[in-house]
DNA sequence: TCGTGTTTTGAAAACGTTTTCAGAAAACAT
DNA sequence: ATGTTTTCTGAAAACGTTTTCAAAACACGA
C-alpha cells in the first residue's frame, strides 16, 4: 500500500503538506501544491480511512442491523438508509442478526467495535434491557420497535393498528367468515398483528381470538402450505387476512390451485405493501408500512443525534389501506 | 471510548498483558487474567477495530460493489457473499455503483481506502481498463463479466446463451411471433440477451434482428408500459421474451388487463428465476440465474485469493430452464 | 544459596493519518 | 536595509492496538 510518506517523498515535502493538499485544510504553495498532486497521481495513492478514523474518532460508517437481507422488506429498509447516509457522505456497513439474542447482540457490539459513527438496528430478539445494554452510549436509533427509555430514539409501526385496519375493510366489504395466517414465531410483530385482527373481529360480534387460523414460516412457502392447510380445514372461509406480503403471495397462490377465481371467489390481504404487492395477480390489497421512508427518517434522527443536535422527524408511522384488487365485496345471501 | 489502556490501568497490568488475553496469544499467569477479564467487563471494553486493522494490516471486511440495493437480484447476490463471508470471520461492507462510471470507481476506491481485505464487484459501467485500474492490486473477484485479463477472478454467466433458451422453448411451444421486452440502458446484459434471443429467432428463419420490441427502464412498471406498447403496435403477437422477471411481471400484469387468459392466449418468459417468479400467476417460466450461489463461490474464490491459496470453484454459471406455467402450446391453426 | 533455564511481563516501536506548535520564508511598511 | 506581519511549512505528538525484545520473576537442581 502506497502512503502518505511515499507521496511526501516523491513530492519533496513533509507528510503535513501533503495532508493539507489532500483535506485542503490549509493553503500551500503553488509549486508544492502541484507536486504533490503529480505524486498522487502517479503513485495512485488513496489514503487510508482506517488511519483516519483512528485519529480522527471517526470513521464515516452507519451500522445497520437487520435480519435477513434477502428478505425484501430488510431490502427496503437498507435502501433507505444507505441512501440518505450517503446524501450526508457516510457510508453503511449492513450486519444480520437472524432473528436471535446472541447474533443480534454480537451484530451490534461488531458494529460498535468497528467504531460506527451511529448505528440503526432492528433488533427483534434481545429484551429491551439488553438492547440498551449492547448499545451502551453510541449514537443509535432503533427500527421497528418502541423501547421506553430512549423513545425518542425509536421509530416505530403501528402493528396492531394496520392489522385492525387490513381486517375491518374486509369485515367492511360483507366478509365474516375470515382466517388468519401467521408466522410461527413468537416475535411481536406477529402478536400485534394477530391482536388486531382479532379485536376487528371482536368488534362485531365474532370471537377474534379463535378464529380459524395456521401458522408457517414467513415465507411465500410458508403461506403457500398455511392456506392449503387452512382451506381444507376450513372450506367455508371467504377470505384470508394474513401477517405479511409474502404469506399472502403463497396464499394467493394456493388459491388458484384450489380452483378459487380470484377476487371475486375469495378475498386477501397483507401487511406490508412490498414491490411484489403489485406484481401479483390479482394486485394485492394491503397495508402501507413505508418501511424505506422508515429507514430514510431513522438515517436523518441519527444524523441529528451525532451532530448532538436533534433534529424533528416523524416517529411514528400510522398504518394506511391500500386498496387494489385482492378484495371483493361479499355478500350473505350467495 | 474505553481504550485497551484504562482496561490495563484498572486490573493493575500493562497493555500487553491485556492484549494477550483478549488475543489468548500468549500465557498470562490465573491471577492477572481473572483481572484483566474482571476489569474488562466492568468497563464493558470493546476493541478497537480501528487500531487493529491500521497494525495489523487486515481489516476483516471484505467489500461488496453492486448497482443498487433494493433490486431483489442484488438482494441475493449480497445475501450469498455475506453469508459465505461470516462463515469465514469476515463482515460485508456493501456500496453502490448505480451504474455509472463515477459511481462505481469511487465505490470502489472508497472500499480499498477503507482497507477492504478483498473486494467483490459487480460493475457495468466502468471499461475493463477502468475497472482494472480501479482495483489495483486489491484481491477482488468481478461478478457477472468476463475480463479476458483477469480470466480467473471473474465469475460469469452466459447472457447469450440465457435468452437463447428461453427463446428456444417458446419456438419449440410453437410460438413465432414473438416480441422482445428491453431495457432501455445500454448494457452488457441487456445486450447479450437480446443476441441470444435474435440468434433463437435466426435459427428457425426469422429475422431477430428485427422482431418487434419495445425498451423502458428494468422495473415493473417499465416491463408493465412496454408491453402494452408492444401489444398495441403488434396485436398479433402470441409470446413475449423479457430481458428479465421483473419487466417479465409487469408484462403479465399488462396482459390481463388487456384481457388475455395466461398461459392460454400468450405466453411470457422471463430471466433471472428471482424469488417474485414463483409469486406470479401464472408462475413465470424463466431461466435460472443462480446469483446466490455465484455470490457464494465468489466469496470462496476471493477467501482462496485474499490467502494466496488459488482455490478452484465453478466460474461459469450455465443458465437452464425452469420451466412454470406461463408459456403453453400455440399452434398455427388458431 | 546460587546458577540455570523457563515462564511471564512490560517498554517501546510500529501502523498511517491529522493536528498543534513553533520556526522559516515571504511580503510589506518604514 | 530593517523590522513587522503574514503566509507557509515541517517536526512531533496523538489515536488504540499488536508485536518484538529484553528484563523480571519464578522453578528447579545442585
Amino acid at each position: 500500500m502506497v502512503t502518505i510518506k511515499d507521496v511526501a517523498v516523491r513530492a519533496g515535502v513533509s507528510i503535513s503538506t501533503v495532508s493539507r493538499v489532500v483535506n485542503g485544510t490549509a493553503k500551500v504553495k503553488d509549486g508544492k501544491h502541484e507536486a504533490v498532486m503529480k505524486a498522487m497521481k502517479e503513485l495512485n495513492y488513496q489514503p487510508s480511512s482506517v488511519a483516519r478514523a483512528l485519529v480522527g474518532n471517526r470513521s464515516g460508517m452507519v451500522g445497520l442491523v437487520v435480519n435477513d437481507l434477502t428478505d425484501p422488506f430488510f431490502g427496503s429498509l437498507a435502501r433507505g438508509v444507505t441512501s440518505k447516509a450517503s446524501s450526508f457522505g457516510l457510508q453503511t456497513i449492513t450486519t444480520e442478526g437472524h432473528h436471535t439474542a446472541d447474533k443480534e447482540e454480537a451484530a451490534i457490539r461488531s458494529l460498535i467495535g468497528r467504531r460506527c459513527d451511529g448505528i440503526v438496528v432492528h433488533a427483534l430478539a434481545l429484551s429491551d434491557q439488553q438492547l440498551l445494554n449492547a448499545i451502551g452510549n453510541c449514537p443509535a436509533v432503533i427500527v421497528n420497535r418502541l423501547i421506553p427509555e430512549i423513545e425518542d430514539r425509536c421509530l416505530w409501526f403501528d402493528n396492531k393498528l394496520a392489522a385492525y385496519l387490513a381486517t375491518s375493510h374486509l369485515l367492511e366489504q360483507g366478509h365474516r367468515r375470515i382466517g388468519w395466517i401467521g408466522r410461527d414465531e413468537d416475535i411481536n410483530d406477529n402478536r400485534d398483528r394477530f391482536t388486531g385482527f382479532s379485536k376487528a373481529l371482536d368488534e362485531v360480534g365474532l370471537n377474534g381470538a379463535k378464529a380459524p387460523q395456521r401458522h408457517a414460516p414467513a415465507t411465500a412457502e410458508g403461506g403457500y402450505q398455511a392456506a392449503l392447510k387452512l382451506l381444507k380445514a376450513y372450506p367455508h372461509l371467504t377470505a384470508i387476512q394474513a401477517y405479511n406480503d409474502i404469506m399472502a403471495a403463497g396464499s394467493l397462490r394456493a388459491l388458484h390451485e384450489l380452483g378459487y377465481r380470484l377476487p371475486d371467489d375469495f378475498s386477501v390481504v397483507g401487511v406490508d405493501d412490498v414491490f411484489l404487492a403489485q406484481c401479483l395477480h390479482p394486485q394485492l390489497t394491503t397495508i402501507q408500512y413505508p418501511i424505506e421512508k422508515i429507514g430514510c427518517s431513522a438515517m436523518e434522527l441519527l444524523n441529528g443525534i451525532m451532530a448532538g443536535k436533534p433534529v424533528d422527524v416523524e416517529r411514528s408511522f400510522r398504518p394506511s389501506l391500500v386498496v387494489r384488487n385482492s378484495v371483493a365485496l361479499w355478500s350473505n345471501w350467495r
